[in-house]
RNA sequence: GGGUCCGUGGGGUAGCGGAUUAUCCUUUCGGCCUUCGGAGCCGAAUACCCGGGUUCGAAUCCCGGCGGACCCGCCA
């Protein structure tokens, strides 16, 4: 069992004790984290009930609570109940659990709870840009996550194959010439279609001709012409392996590509229309489009109705999504969507109606705002865009300079790989570094930042600690933590008994921006330490302080594995 | 017009009822290389959008402004 988790039981178990005493049983008390102690009890919100001075009622359970376990004291101050835990206990035990669970520490037993993740989820007609590069990293960071917290983890990306941009797209691939496409674009399949989608819609406004030829191709789709529809998805799949690629280099992989247009062939989205037009908040237009009525459902605005078919009875994008939550949960016990903020009205129409077909299930959705450029929003059909794939390379190169200027003895290829490892954890880390809703705008060397609150600023302390312990050669495990006093090193390993609780926190309260908060700070009070405290020169407590370099390290390399972040063992 | 989210030092950001010091980064200024990697360490400067209210206590909750983002399609 997880030590601090422990000493709150602790904790717990003393409070209720001393309300006990004083007559006070089963009231509700709270506990925080704070720097004045390793837990402490607020009393103020017992003051209404007792009747009492908050600093009365603290001084009062003081008095009642002896030191036992891993408490060593109860203190009242200022109507905080301030309760310390077991320096020493602490430190040996959590030393001891970083060597024996390694990489598995920080992780919760396997829960059998099976989650899906959809994310990313693109629009199969360009390349992905920054504006939504949150999306896969936010998603795979929390994948990760709730892996560590024992779930079941899968997820998943769902191919928006339908509808009139990827038409668009399709026409352009086909009747455009190579030749006429004259942007200058990288060697990289979603790079070279893009080209073709901008084009044809350049082309569709300035030709009526054109215009009919899409339009008829999309009522051929709607009409579920089988070559319209496989010539469509051949050229998303195309793009789709741009995408995939892009992914894989910000250390993304999804278990599971989803095409919308499966619900329309296999009959799941009409099935969920058959469904809805047997519910009592369904209506009809006059046109004969059938909607429902979601003003019961805390929907508000101009336009409570909720379109499910259009005059011509065919499905909508909306219907299509029913379908497939329904599909999901097939699946698994828990979906979450992670989706742009313009999505917020949408998940919550999809939710309702899920609940008018009787679903059990509805998905959790994780918003996250657009990051947009100094100049405004960017748009792919403009061309106003920064490509991830762009991002990357600046940060490669940016990150490969740096290595140059100080590694000069470091040969040519790995110098390479290092540098992708920095880069891509600068990407990384600023992005889940902020919280999701807030807005983001775009700047080159805010994104690009390697000192201070960064991801190589972490991965620098995890290459030095590795460093010495190489210098160190052999060395025996030493946690006795009368060798451990420092205040220094107290600091860190407070830090690193931490890691479980923030896990914990990143993954079931969906806060993955406290990961980074946490690596950085282990990386500060490494950094504290390395200065302040010698290491391989140290007497008596040089196996000890080894000790505390490596389950640094193995701690380090365990936030990093949450980030999606890699840890060069130089750089 | 209605709804949702956001507003914290010069820039960015955490905290989102609590402890007479509001976090961290950047920036600016001043220190630190005869110690294990200076992508580092130490110190200083500068902030809760405005106005009301609730509370023993408000950056945090409520109401009203102001500013920004997003949404209110028989688009996806």
């Amino acid at each position: 069992m997880d030590i601090r988790q422990k000493f709150e039981d602790d904790v717990d178990a003393a409070v209720s004790g001393a309300l006990n005493k004083i007559g006070a049983p089963c009231l509700k008390f709270i506990k925080e984290v704070s720097d004045m102690a390793d837990l402490a009890v607020p009393c103020f919100t017992m003051s209404k009930e007792l009747k009492a001075d908050p600093k009365d009622i603290a001084e009062k359970l003081a008095a009642h609570i002896e030191p036992s376990g891993l408490i060593t004291s109860a203190i009242a101050l200022n109507g905080y109940l301030n309760f310390t835990m077991d320096e020493a206990v602490l430190t040996e035990e959590t030393l001891k659990k970083i060597l024996t669970e390694g990489s598995g520490y920080g992780s919760m037993p396997r829960n059998g709870i099976k989650i899906n993740i959809e994310h990313t989820s693109t629009n199969p007609t360009g390349p992905i840009h920054v504006g939504r590069a949150r999306n896969p990293i936010i998603g795979d960071t929390l994948a990760r996550s709730l892996i560590k917290c024992g779930y079941d983890v899968q997820t998943e990306y769902y191919v928006n194959d339908v509808g009139k941009q990827v038409v668009i797209l399709a026409w352009g691939v086909k009747n455009i010439r190579k030749d006429s496409v004259t942007e200058e674009e990288r060697n990289k399949a979603d790079h070279k279609l893009v080209a073709y989608y901008r084009e044809a819609n350049r082309r569709m406004e300035e030709d009526d001709n054109v215009k009919e030829q899409i339009s008829e191709m999309l009522r051929k789709f709607e009409d579920g012409d089988r070559n319209i529809i496989n010539d469509i998805r051949q050229t998303a799949e195309v793009m789709l392996d741009g995408l995939k690629e892009t992914l894989s280099d910000i250390n993304v992989e999804i278990d599971r590509y989803t095409w919308e247009s499966d619900f329309v062939i296999d009959g799941s989205a009409k099935d969920v229309v058959r469904r809805l037009k047997e519910s009592k908040y369904t209506g009809r237009t006059e046109d004969g489009a059938w909607y429902i009525d979601l003003k019961d459902f805390g929907i508000q605005g101009k336009n409570t109705k909720f379109t499910f078919t259009r005059s011509d009875g065919t499905t909508l994008y909306t219907t299509r999504d029913l379908a497939y939550h329904l599909d999901k949960f097939k699946r698994t016990d828990r979906a979450i969507d992670v989706l742009g903020e313009d999505q917020k009205l949408g998940s919550k129409h999809l939710c309702s109606a899920l609940g008018i077909l009787g679903s059990k299930n509805i998905p959790e959705a994780m918003f996250y705002s657009f990051v947009s450029l100094p100049e405004g929003k960017m748009s792919t059909r403009k061309g106003v865009v920064v490509y991830l794939d762009d991002l990357i390379d600046e940060a490669v190169s940016r990150a490969l300079e740096e290595i140059r200027s100080r590694r000069s003895d470091l040969p040519e290829d790995e110098m390479h790989s290092i540098a992708r490892k920095v880069g891509i954890g600068a990407i990384r880390y600023n992005i889940v570094r902020v919280h999701p809703e807030k807005q983001l705008v775009f700047k080159w060397d805010e994104a690009l930042n390697f000192d201070g609150n960064s991801g190589p600023y972490i991965q620098y302390v995890y290459a030095r600690a590795g460093s010495i312990l190489r210098k160190a050669g052999k060395y025996e495990f030493d946690t006795d933590p009368n060798m451990l006093a420092d205040e220094y090193e107290r600091a860190l390993i407070r830090i690193l008994s931490r890691f479980g609780g923030t896990v914990r926190e990143a993954g079931e309260e969906k806060r993955i921006h406290v990961l980074p908060a946490y690596g950085h700070k282990v990386a500060v009070a490494f950094n504290q330490f390395y200065s302040a405290v010698p290491v391989l020169a140290s007497d008596g407590n040089r196996n000890a302080r080894l000790t505390l370099v490596e389950c640094t390290r193995t701690v380090l390399r365990n936030v990093l594995d949450c980030l999606g972040i890699e840890y060069p063992e130089e750089m």
